[in-house]
DNA sequence: GGTCAACCTTTGTCCTGACATACGTCGCCC
DNA sequence: GGGCGACGTATGTCAGGACAAAGGTTGACC
């Protein structure tokens, strides 16, 4: 192959003959345009700084309209990566950011890290819930909830120790399925949608217990995390309590309005 | 069968009727709609669960298009309080959430909890970028950058231990403003508009030092958090380490897409 | 009486077109 | 030579319409 010299600027002169469109395919014109631009974006083909041919051209010589275009662009200006600027045009964002999920699973945030996590189910089974427990998931007080604890691994050293609860029968949950997988995961392979999630960060030290099955000492520092999640129309699906070993940072992307 | 817990509720007879537009105002007319029904969601005018006059009707009713309806129901559902579903109807979330910003300033933070924050400024200078300050900054290491060192309290507890850089020149930061004022609400005065920023949670044990500004034991568990603040362009605008006492805790909403 | 197809409702996607407004630049005028 | 207004450019806002697709309801048919 030849070296690459014309990996320098020269970005997209010609943007709209980079991006490839079906009409017969099920997912809308604005999204497929929208992932195609995060793609050059992230591969720095369309690099920090640099503009994008305006709305008008871009919609004409794609075949498509302008508001198709601005749903596109719009969606990404959400994200944080393109700024708009009335009379100047659109730019890609100077700054490369962590791009992290709004959403994350420690599963799949080590996954991702190219760490192999491991699990070992601690606990499996049904008890009556505590206040708090019953006020996180809307059920009465007392009433039958699913427990379940686990001690997350990455590389045979432990990262967190989890206690989840969850309304019962809203998924069969088998220890060896959630060895295997991350409980979002699950919820996500049993149809459940996770849209929202209210969660809460704080730090505190270690009891004896805690300490044991972290491999720390007692009063050793650790994170804690509190998390509710509901679906799509709000109902409940998970609360979560979770303590991490202070290795481990919670990184975020934040996009004000 | 019994009645399902989807039991309707009375939705807004005439949502219409209690939108009012102002057609000369300089603000859109979408966010006009998107901020009024917000205001309705979160006084439980519109109850979660009750379902929004189809959109072509309130476009009608309200003497406006439906893509303008749209876009002000798309803001809310972005932000999770309204759940679209085709052939259904638009409907409040079930759930209560948080709503907290997602880009938060400790001391408004803990203004809008009703507590009465005080800031002591500790240091106030120019020094030579480190290595981590310099490549969150971007600029080059050892060049200069001011400096800045605060103990925030409440009600006279300290609360949290703040060391914030920032690029020199940006704005004229005195002490006693910073005393009287939290530095993003400076920084907005100053026409800095922060848009994105990358943040990161984790957990430490104090120093003797750090517990000793901060009323605590050597030892103890704090929360810490780094952040890096960009302003609409991408360029880095604050790079801020700051240690909270344990009693602090991050909320925030998620939202995924 | 139960099943399933047809139909209605409502959101999803996309189009064309128009005017408003902010930003930058260039050239005129003093 | 410098200030300032006109102009071009690009995004911001909004209208109105058309068809597609998904969920719910209803009614016909077996």
């Amino acid at each position: 192959m030849v070296a690459s010299p014309s990996a320098r600027v020269a970005p997209a002169d010609d943007l709209a003959a980079e991006l490839s469109l079906d009409r017969d395919s099920p997912v809308p014109l604005h999204q497929q345009v929208a992932v195609q631009l995060e793609a050059m974006i992230v591969a720095e083909r369309l690099p920090p700084g640099s503009r994008l041919t305006n709305e008008v051209e871009l919609a004409d010589r794609l075949g498509i309209s302008r508001p198709t275009v601005r749903t596109a662009i719009g969606y990404l200006v959400d994200r944080g990566l393109l700024v708009r600027k009335r009379g100047v045009g659109t730019q890609v964002v100077r700054a490369q950011l962590n791009r992290s999920l709004e959403l994350t699973s420690l599963h799949d945030d080590l996954l991702h890290a190219g760490r192999r996590p491991t699990t070992t189910v601690l606990q499996l089974a049904e008890t009556p819930a505590d206040a708090e427990v019953a006020a996180a998931l809307a059920v009465a007080p007392g009433a039958p909830v699913t427990v379940l604890r686990r001690l997350r691994s990455a590389e045979g050293r432990p990262v967190a120790l989890m206690t989840n609860h969850l309304p019962v029968g809203l998924l069969p949950l088998r220890a060896e399925d959630l060895e295997a997988h991350g409980l979002y995961e699950l919820l996500r392979a049993a149809g459940v949608r996770i849209r929202i999630a209210d969660q809460s960060v704080g730090a505190a030290a270690a009891t004896a217990a805690q300490a044991r099955q972290l491999g720390e000492r007692a009063g050793a520092a650790l994170l804690t995390m509190t998390r509710t999640a509901y679906d799509d129309e709000g109902r409940p699906v998970e609360h979560g309590s979770h303590l991490y070993r202070s290795a481990y940072r919670f990184s975020t992307t934040l996009v004000s309005r």
